[in-house]
DNA sequence: GTCTATAGAGGGATAGAC
DNA sequence: GTCTATCCCTCTATAGAC
């Protein structure tokens, strides 16, 4: 199909961009039903319906559900994003002063996706491919954080013996728990729980708890 | 002759026996199908059936659905039972020397029990009952450890403004989120990691980030 | 005679089939 | 839109333990 697209020029793009736009609207009627509904009460049949196209359509697209499911993650990107961008932009700051804003937009990312979040933590237990696919993500979470943390042991911030996976693991399981924790509680109480919890976070990942 | 009498080989039970075994019946079969077909996916129904009787007597026992799910997390207590019992018994040991026992004690009962471990996690997330009784057994075990840390912090093991709830939350999330992520790891290669993982989680914990 | 463990027949709500 | 099934739960009746 691309091969005649380029044949025919100018109606590449306009094609190209249709595929895309019908993705994207796949993805957005997906990552909507799934918050509602969750992954398995979610039947194409019912994203088909929302979107007014068939069910084949969406298996044009993506050939099976799970890979409708690792498409959103990976597009939306709602949770790697952010710490991407924030990692390789101030890669060079310390620690203390990174650490709280990383913590911050995280859980706000975790807290604003709610819905979607409970649904993959709700998932992973029971359908093995969806908890493989969170996995992933944290797995990816963790290397980035791992490598930024390296760069600040080799810069002296950190002890050099540090165990770098084990403390981003650390750091990240604090931020799911707690968003499980405390999802109930209406914005301001969050807010200031979730900033005492960040600084005490921080005060004994970095600090220590020795006396 | 009562059914039960005749049930447990002519044995004449007292109403009070009978009402005790009756009970416990009832919980062993609900933990059983929570494991395997999840809380939401167990009808009180199904659970009669496994164990010959009406749907009416469950209620008589247990109030509403949930309370049986409250008191199989009660009367099991598997996930706060060696916590308590270990807390209580060596409540004066020094953390460097309990936390390795405690961390591996609870990652055993959690894998012990994962299909149960799982079934709650999951739940919790879209079931708001659920997700209530999950944090009261969360919190519960923080209190503990809080209790704990507060002994160990004023025998000088501890720095004196060390942040002891978010401590012992900390100790907590890492092993819930240790569990889902190598749930899938057959026993040796789990109990190695597991071995790791409590080690530099401690090294962190106790040693502290800084160099 | 009183109490209660148990059976059994529904009821209101709701999700899914047709 | 209707019909059916199922779910959680209530109510009543009774046999037999106290």
């Amino acid at each position: 199909m691309s091969e005649e697209a380029e044949r025919t020029g100018g109606v590449r793009l306009t094609r190209q961009h249709q595929a895309q736009a019908r993705r994207e609207q796949i993805l957005e009627a997906a990552v909507r039903l799934f918050a509602q509904y969750g992954y398995d009460g979610t039947s194409t049949r019912q994203i088909a319906k929302a979107l007014h196209i068939t069910e084949g359509l969406i298996f044009h697209y993506f050939p099976t559900k799970a890979d409708l499911l690792a498409a959103v993650l990976e597009t939306h990107h709602v949770f790697l994003g952010a710490l991407r961008t924030t990692l390789t932009n101030a890669h060079d700051q310390p620690v203390a002063l990174l650490f709280p804003q990383i913590a911050r937009e995280w859980l706000l990312t975790l807290r604003r996706e709610a819905a979607f979040t409970s649904v993959l933590l709700a998932t992973a237990q029971t359908n093995p491919q969806v908890g493989a696919m969170l996995q992933n993500v944290i797995q990816q979470g963790i290397a980035l954080m791992t490598a930024y943390l390296s760069r600040r042991a080799q810069a002296g911030e950190l002890r050099a013996d540090l165990p770098l996976e084990t403390s981003a693991r650390l750091f990240f399981s604090s931020l799911i728990v707690f968003f499980m924790s405390y999802r109930a509680l209406d914005d301001t109480a969050w807010e200031a729980r979730a900033n005492t919890f960040i600084q005490e976070l921080l005060s004994i990942w970095l600090t220590g708890t020795r006396a």
